[in-house]
DNA sequence: CTGAAAGCGCTTACAG
DNA sequence: CTGAAAGCGCTTACAG
């Protein structure tokens, strides 16, 4: 005779059927407690764990979320660890439900929507946290007509109504622009990332509106589009030297192009806190150690994860009803930081 | 009729039978190639995808491979982008096997050998990366026991002859003292982590070791345990500061520690590069612009994912033949970079 | 070369 | 409260 595994095994050890293993296990109220208890010590005892591809395929869900991520060479030199900051605060919420989260790291010489497609296909989990949204992102499109509950890091042109949450862009570039302006700035530049991103468009827009509330004309040629990484700033700083009216002031949409900037600028003699102001966007590890300190946004990672995770749930008919309040789509905030590489007036 | 879904439903479409469908879709030899390219072309025109519970179940293997990463909250802060840089090379090997990847994060509140245990036992991969290995690492004696094929990013004393790969320690700890001697320095500090990482005894021992070739005493005060973070390195220029025939120079195991290690020994006037000596350890990117350069030690994330998943590979019956030559045990080199934190010369 | 059938490990109506 | 049986979607000997 071969060698039972599985529920098998265990149900032949207690010399019970394996339904009411089963049953036991997983909580069904309908089972003698004394039964389950037994049960239980048993499972525990031999370390019995349901093969989830069983469970998967009777039940037609895999009590797992997944999480998309790049892993381009660009996202991985010039981001913190944003992604695993936010896994935390996902899984306090996943964990109450029993649900697991793994993270999918898309390929580098994989299209992102193929990959999606296939995952999808293939059902390995439930539902998909999504993230680095393009203005017109396939991925969104797919995730609608599949069905696949979803919740997207960042707004997107696609999909139509769709639940997503986003960082306030419109407030960090409302709040950049007052402050400058308020220190007597007129001529505000603007580094923002040269890929499709949907952050980019939303930011420079608000920008722009935060600039007209002050009675500033925008001038297209102070948005300056750089790479999102120190060399970018650097390449931002390259560009701003040689603009006329050279701007007095910039705010920098990925943070860590203030190490770039910064350098580009001492090499001019030109001192950030003292001849040129700068204000970044998301305070991060790598640029909090700047001299002069970044004026900066800062946020919650654990909370945009926990906020991210109950908005997804509330999507899902199982789980619906434990977040009947969860909007479907946020701003995140973002709290300014005041820091000394904008502090000083501006003389006129 | 209930509607039909899967691999039921494309058969239907094609009037043939399921069989042949699997069949053709998974490359067997023993299908009529015009039958093949139909079965092809229906399966993309419809975006069908064999459902992977389906396929785990009946062949007993599910085709990805897990890496564990641990995100709490000091891991999230204080290391940059490691394993999401890994993962571009494991993936580019693991693809030419159509393996997926999926990183498994161990919930901050869960302990990593409960965790481990219940996705051993899920059976949602087919074997693991782990990394972060203890000196003790009861996963190593778990994974060894449950016969799962694993490969560990670091050495531990658990587990006896297992397939590991690790950054070399012992070469770092040795290129860096013996560029300190050279010159002119004879006590020289090392900033360990205080965690039970393995690594921390490791490079300790090396270190040791490459004093006494100078014939330099060890003294147990110069190995300062600190936290692997900025902070961590804020402190053990603190401890430093504070020691009896104060050290000259120092290597700190996280390169991340320099730039609280600079800030504080600025603030007490004391200059590195001019009159401390300052070796950092991984280059990375929130160090790369600290002013003086740091003297560091380079190595290729995206070559080291490769290595990983090789040599994982090699220990898969399946794939083994692919990689005959794979070794068991690597120690990945490192580079050192020279910078200006240690380029004076100490005055005798 | 193709089809019919068994069975992977589980959960869940259903019968008792 | 428990057991026997069906069936989730697939792959793979086996028969033809």
């Amino acid at each position: 005779m071969p060698q039972m595994r599985g529920i098998r095994q265990l149900a032949k050890h207690l010399d019970i059927s394996i339904g009411t293993v089963s049953r036991a296990l997983n909580g069904k109220p309908d089972v003698n407690e004394e039964t389950r208890k037994r049960v239980l010590a048993a499972a525990e005892e031999l370390g019995y764990v349901a093969n989830q591809s069983g469970r998967s395929l009777r039940q037609g869900t895999t009590n797992a979320i997944g999480m998309m991520v790049e892993s381009s060479k660009e996202t991985v030199e010039n981001s913190d660890n944003f992604f695993l900051g936010v896994t935390g605060g996902v899984q306090s919420v996943l964990s109450r439900h029993n649900l697991d989260l793994f993270m999918l790291p898309c390929p580098n010489d994989e299209d992102p929507y193929e990959y999606m497609k296939r995952m999808v296909a293939r059902q390995v989990v439930d539902a998909m946290i999504i993230s680095a949204t393009q203005r017109i992102d396939k991925r969104i499109d797919l995730l609608v007509k599949a069905q696949i509950p979803f919740v997207a890091l960042g707004r997107s042109s696609s999909g139509g109504d769709y639940n997503w949450i986003d960082l306030d862009f419109e407030g960090v570039a409302t709040k950049a622009v007052d402050r400058l302006v308020s220190k007597g700035h007129r001529r505000i530049a603007v580094a923002a990332p040269s890929s499709d991103i949907n952050l980019g468009y939303i930011f420079v827009d608000a920008y722009r509106r935060a600039l007209e509330r002050h009675g500033i004309e925008y001038d297209p040629s102070r948005v300056i589009r750089v790479q999102s990484s120190e060399n970018g700033g650097y390449q931002a700083a390259e560009t701003m030297l040689r603009l006329e009216d050279r701007p007095t002031a910039i705010i920098l949409i990925y943070e860590l192009m203030a190490i770039g900037f910064y350098r580009r600028m001492v090499e001019e003699g030109i001192f950030p806190g003292r001849d040129v102001a700068v204000i970044g966007f998301r305070e991060e590890p790598r640029a909090k150690f700047l001299q002069p300190s970044l004026t900066r946004f800062r946020m919650s990672l654990a909370d945009l994860g926990v906020e991210l995770a109950e908005t997804l749930l509330a999507t899902m008919p199982v789980y619906a009803a434990h977040y009947p309040a969860s909007a479907r789509n946020t701003i995140w905030p973002l709290e300014l930081v005041p820091g000394e590489s904008d502090a000083f007036i501006l003389k006129a």
